[in-house]
RNA sequence: GGCCUGGUAGUUCAGCUGGUUAGAACGCCGCCCUGUCACGGCGGAGGUCGUGGGUUCGAGUCCCAUCCAGGUCGCCA
C-alpha cells in the first residue's frame, strides 16, 4: 500500500527558487536517486522544473530507509527544511539549495519506464507515442504543450478585446462530399443516415454572421478524412473568425494583429506589420508556390526569351507550345550540388511531374554546361550574367509548360535550400498571399472548378468576366503563410444572392445539386446579410513553428500516426456486430487484422 | 495507391564479401560508498535479430512476400 498525503498540503512547485531556513512541501516524479552509501540524493521533478531532496542517514533513519526504496517515476511528496547546498550546481535553476527532508510518502510506486524519462530522448517515436502519458512527462514536450496553451490564452484575450464574440457551432452536422473526405457519423435514430464531423465550422459561421453576430470566433476542432504529413492531422484546431461590415483589409488587419500580438506575448518577439503581401500569380512566379518560404532568396528567373531561338529542342518546343524556360541560381552550391547529386535532383523532379533537369554547374574556368552544345558563341555565358550566376554557382533549368516548371522550380528551391543548409533559424516571415484565381482548369476534363469553396467573393473588378473569361476571375481570398507553412485561409464571401446562383451556375451545379447541398445557406441569404468574412488560423500549426517543432506530433497532445491511427488506444477499432445492428450498419471490408 | 528510409537486449546502436557462444553504451537487479548532480566501484540478469517463406552444409547478413513506423508524391474545395 502507498502512503496517502495526510496532513501534508503542497506549498511550491519544484521548480520555484527557494530560500534558506524555510519549510517547504513539493510533490513530483523521482528523476534520479544518487545513493552515496550514508547520504541520499533524490532528483525530485513536476511541471515546472526539479529540486534535490537530501537525505541523512544519522538524522532520521526510518526516513532514510524509505528515501532508499526510491526508484525513478516514484510519485514522491516531501516536506522539509530548505538549505543551502554544501556543494552548488549553477547547470540548474534550483541547484543552489536542496530539501532536507523530515517527511516523506511514496504516493505511488511506479514500474520501470519502458523508456528513459529524459529531456534528450532518442527513443523511437513509434514506443514514445504507444506510452504518450510517459512521453508527456518530458520537459520539452511539456513546456511545447504549456506554449500552445498560451497562444490559444492569448489569442482569446485579444479577440475578446476586439469585440469577438465566442460561440461553438456543431460537430454533427451535414455531409457534403466537396473537398476532402469527412468522417461520418452513424446515426441509431436513423438508421443509414449520416452526420459528418465539420471540415471546419465554415457554413455556421456564415450562419452567425446572417444572425447578426457581426464578430465571432471559435477555437474550433476540424475533422479531414485524408492522409498525414508532419504539418497535417486528421483532426486539428483552428483560430476560426468571422467579422461583418468588413472588406479584406480588415479582416487582414485584424490577422496582423493577433500575429504581433501572439508574438510579443509568448515569445517577446516584434513581429513588424503591416505584413508583407504577395499576390498568388507574383508568388508562383518568383518562387513556384502560393506558400513561398521567403527566408531565402534564390527566386525563380524566367529565361525564355534569350533560349527561345536557341538550337535545344527541349527549351523551343516548351517556348512554343506555351510554356517556359526558367531558371534558379543556387550561390555557391557547385562543391555540395556535384554530377551525382544534380542526377539525383534529376530523377526527383521527374518524380513531380517535369521531364528533366538543365543545368550549369560553374567550376573551375568554363561553365560546365549540360545543353552547350546547343547554344552558339557566347550564349551560355549571356545567360549566366543575366540571371546573376557567378563562378560557384549551380543553374537549374526545367523547361515546360508553367503549371509544371513553376511548381517543379518551387520544390527544387526549397530542396536545394534545405541541402545547402541556408534556411536561416529563429526568423519568422510572414507573408499574405492575396488575389488567388477564382477557377482552376481540371487537367483531365478540362473543366473550370473553384479554387475555394463557392461562397467565396471573386473581386470587384472581375465580376464582369464572370461568364466569359473564367482564367481573368480572381477572388477576394488571401492565406497568411510563415516560413512556407500555408497558416491561415480566408476569404470574403458571397451575400448576393443572385450573384451565388452565377457563382453556381458557372461551377455547372444544377438547380437540384443547389438544394439538396446548400439549399438552407442559400435561403439564409435570402434574407439579408451584411458584407462579411473570415479565416481560420491553424493554431497547431502556428503552434509548431513557434515552439521551433519539426511535427505537429510534437505540439499535440494525443496525436494520429501516419496512417491516421493513435498508438496508445489503437484507436479505430473495430465494433461487435450488436453495435452495427443497432445502427442499421453492415461491414462489407475489413482490414486484415 | 506510388517512391524513399528504417525495424538486432528495456532503450539507442554496432555486427565486414554468409561461418564457432550475436557485442557496446545507457537503463534494470544485487552489494559497497556521507556531498552527489552524466555520481563512483564491484558483480549480475536480460535476445522468437519485426513476421512468414526461400537459397545454402550454414542466414542477423542474400532473395521473395508481408507487417509496422517515419518522410514524400498523389490527395488535402
Amino acid at each position: 500500500m502507498a502512503d496517502n498525503m495526510k496532513g501534508l498540503k503542497r506549498t511550491h512547485y519544484c521548480g520555484e527558487v527557494l530560500t534558506a531556513g524555510e519549510t517547504v512541501t513539493v510533490g513530483g516524479y523521482v528523476d534520479t536517486v544518487r545513493d552515496k552509501g550514508g547520504i541520499i540524493f533524490i532528483v525530485l521533478r513536476d511541471r515546472t522544473g526539479v529540486v534535490q531532496l537530501t537525505f541523512n542517514e544519522t538524522t532520521d533513519k526510518a526516513v532514510f530507509e524509505k528515501a532508499s526504496s526510491c526508484h525513478s517515476e516514484y510519485v514522491l511528496m516531501a516536506k522539509g527544511v530548505v538549505r543551502e547546498r554544501e556543494s552548488i550546481n549553477e547547470k540548474i535553476a534550483t541547484g543552489r539549495v536542496e530539501i532536507f527532508v523530515d517527511d516523506l510518502r511514496i504516493l505511488a510506486k511506479a514500474q520501470t519506464p519502458p523508456f528513459e524519462i529524459v529531456d534528450n530522448t532518442n527513443t523511437n517515436e513509434e514506443l514514445r507515442l504507444k506510452y504518450r502519458y510517459l512521453d508527456l512527462r518530458r520537459k520539452p514536450l511539456q513546456d511545447n504543450i504549456i506554449k500552445r496553451s498560451k497562444i490559444a490564452k492569448v489569442a482569446r484575450d485579444y479577440f475578446y478585446e476586439n469585440g469577438f464574440i465566442e460561440i461553438e457551432t456543431p460537430m454533427m452536422i451535414k455531409s457534403t462530399p466537396e473537398g476532402a473526405r469527412d468522417y461520418l457519423v452513424p446515426s441509431r435514430v436513423h438508421p443509414g443516415k449520416f452526420y459528418a464531423l465539420p471540415q471546419s465550422p465554415q457554413i455556421y459561421k456564415q450562419l452567425l454572421m446572417i444572425s447578426g453576430f457581426d464578430r465571432y470566433i471559435q477555437l474550433a476542432r476540424c475533422f479531414r478524412d485524408e492522409d498525414l504529413r508532419a504539418d497535417r492531422q486528421p483532426e486539428f484546431t483552428q483560430i476560426d473568425l468571422e467579422m461583418s461590415f468588413v472588406d479584406v483589409d480588415d479582416i487582414m488587419e485584424m490577422g496582423e494583429g493577433l500575429v504581433k500580438r501572439l508574438f510579443s506575448e509568448v515569445m517577446d518577439i516584434d513581429i513588424p506589420t503591416p505584413l508583407p503581401r504577395l499576390t498568388y500569380t507574383d508568388a508562383m512566379n518568383r518562387y513556384g508556390s502560393d506558400k513561398p518560404d521567403t527566408r531565402f532568396g534564390m527566386e525563380i528567373q524566367d529565361i525564355s526569351d534569350m533560349v527561345k531561338s536557341c538550337g535545344f529542342g527541349v527549351f523551343t518546343s516548351a517556348i512554343e507550345a506555351g510554356g517556359s524556360v526558367r531558371a534558379i541560381v543556387a550561390k555557391n552550391a557547385a562543391s555540395v550540388l556535384t554530377r551525382k547529386e544534380i542526377d539525383k535532383l534529376t530523377e526527383y523532379v521527374r518524380g513531380i511531374g517535369a521531364k528533366g533537369l538543365a543545368y550549369v554547374r560553374w567550376v573551375e574556368d568554363a561553365p560546365n554546361c549540360s545543353f552547350a552544345k546547343f547554344m552558339g558563341e557566347g550564349e551560355v555565358e549571356a545567360i549566366l550574367s543575366a540571371i546573376g550566376a557567378e563562378k560557384g554557382d549551380v543553374v537549374l533549368i526545367v523547361a515546360d509548360k508553367n503549371s509544371v516548371t513553376l511548381p517543379t522550380l518551387g520544390a527544387l528551391r526549397l530542396k536545394v535550400a534545405k541541402q545547402l543548409d541556408i534556411i536561416p533559424e529563429g526568423k519568422f516571415n510572414f507573408l499574405w498571399i492575396t488575389e488567388f484565381p477564382f477557377f482552376e482548369k481540371d487537367e483531365e476534363s478540362g473543366e473550370w472548378l473553384a479554387m475555394h469553396h463557392p461562397f467565396t467573393m471573386p473581386m470587384d473588378e472581375c465580376l464582369q468576366y464572370l461568364d466569359t473569361n473564367p482564367e481573368k476571375v480572381f477572388a477576394k481570398a488571401y492565406d497568411l503563410v510563415l516560413n512556407g507553412t500555408e497558416l491561415s485561409s480566408g476569404s470574403i464571401r458571397i451575400t448576393d444572392y443572385e450573384l451565388q446562383q452565377k457563382m453556381f451556375k458557372a461551377l455547372g451545379l444544377t438547380d437540384e445539386e443547389i438544394e439538396a447541398k446548400f439549399g438552407f445557406l442559400v435561403d439564409a441569404y435570402k434574407y439579408g446579410a451584411a458584407p462579411h468574412g473570415g479565416m481560420g488560423i491553424g493554431l497547431d500549426r502556428l503552434a509548431m513553428i513557434m515552439c521551433g517543432a519539426d511535427s505537429l506530433r510534437d505540439v499535440t497532445a494525443f496525436p494520429k500516426v501516419q496512417n491516421a491511427s493513435e498508438l496508445m488506444s489503437s484507436c479505430p477499432s473495430p465494433v461487435d456486430k450488436e453495435s452495427l445492428d443497432i445502427l442499421g450498419i453492415a461491414v462489407t471490408k475489413k482490414e486484415e487484422e
